[in-house]
DNA sequence: AATAATTGTATATGGTGTATACAGTATAAC
DNA sequence: GTTATACTGTATACACCATATACAATTATT
């Protein structure tokens, strides 16, 4: 798994071969096929290596708004730190210790909410599928920023000159102005946005399930 | 496209090669090449070839909520339709007409709201995620209702017999009341199950767009 | 010391994406 | 109408991939 995933991080996913993390340790290919049986156990186990964290105590101090905010931080950390963890094609819910960990963990801080165990469940994949869905966008940043130095073919999130080119306020009258603006292009104090971008939709669902709850407990 | 997405719908994302949609249509591989220069291509055509959709007014009789409802049952249609959609790795942001469609829609449907434009492309960023995140489960679940006829290894979102074994009340204390419960299982009305709580999911973002919204009119 | 289990290797199969060189055929230019 | 040029499909080849199988070397157990 070390060496599994020390590869992924520096090459990304595609350069995890079986043949590649067995003659990283100094094996042949199919030494490895004695301890991981597939290439899709190799991937699972990496994961589940990945989310191998110290989940803090769920504390009765600090409101379950920052905590939840916690939770996502995390995760969004914990695919900034393994740029690939979310090109790891999920087939099915990982039932995996780890995995379930990160399950569990937003479910503890649930726990006193009024809130019925479909709905509790229902929150969590709610924001760990927003957690997943901005370490992708995030990555996706990262990757343009980084690939930016070179050729300036792109940068930012929207490429820059085709994107102008293909956005004419006709065909798209509501993006039209977002890309005129200059949103997610290398025009722009980029990544700062994405950030404040990623707490304004982080915001708008915590304030969601506070409405909620604050409706249930009338 | 129409033979690519074809075999895709048939036999989902991994049979689609470029061998197999050439032969397909009773060509050699390297023909397929004249028109698409790369795999990359051909999947990146695929997904734009399947939102290929009649995108229906905006109109301002009905609510902007009802009509992101629509957005999103839209985008979770087409990901039902098409399960391998999900399969397909978003390299960035597609830069693609159809693509770029489904973006402008729901940007218009917010047009008229008290909102930056910073916020409005971060909001339709959530839902969209969420729809994404969503259509990823469900495509799960159908599957796993599919091979849930053959053996009862699994069937339903989480595995029935292995999590039960797993998730003890001790190492996931707030995760096995849920599991207990045998919710996302297949002891469970799981399709309908599903439902409500998507719909669980994309109230609360709506709530949460709500509530910004009407604190912005004051 | 003999037997069994474990661990690593060599080889082979059938797949993948794709670069290159070539043959035929349709179109355009003279 | 012939020639030249583009277009279109093919055959071959390469490097890589996951993995099945058969075998050798080592280690552990009896």
């Amino acid at each position: 798994m070390e060496a599994a995933v020390g590869i992924a991080d520096r090459e990304g996913l595609p350069a995890v071969s079986m043949n590649r993390v067995a003659s990283s340790l100094g094996f042949t290919t199919m030494s490895l096929y004695r301890y991981i049986k597939s290439k899709d156990d190799l991937l699972m186990l990496m994961s589940e290596a990945v989310c191998e964290i110290e989940i803090p105590e769920v504390s009765e101090g600090k409101g379950w708004r920052e905590q939840l905010r916690e939770y996502v931080e995390t995760c969004i950390r914990l695919m900034r730190a393994h740029p690939w963890f979310t090109d790891i094609p999920i087939m099915g819910v990982p039932i995996t210790p780890n995995n379930l960990k990160m399950v569990d963990w937003p479910l503890r801080i649930l726990r006193d909410l009024p809130l019925s165990e479909y709905e509790k469940m229902s929150t969590v994949l709610l924001l760990s599928g927003y957690s997943r869905f901005y370490g992708v966008m995030m990555r996706d940043m990262d990757r343009a920023i980084e690939s930016g130095a070179s050729p300036d073919s792109f940068s930012g999130l929207m490429y820059g000159g085709a994107l102008r080119q293909l956005v004419t306020p006709e065909a798209y009258p509501a993006l039209y102005p977002i890309v005129a603006a200059g949103v997610y292009t290398e025009d722009d104090g980029n990544k700062g946005e994405a950030q404040t971008d990623f707490d304004f939709g982080l915001e708008r669902i915590l304030d969601g399930i506070e409405l909620h709850v604050s409706r249930a407990r009338t």
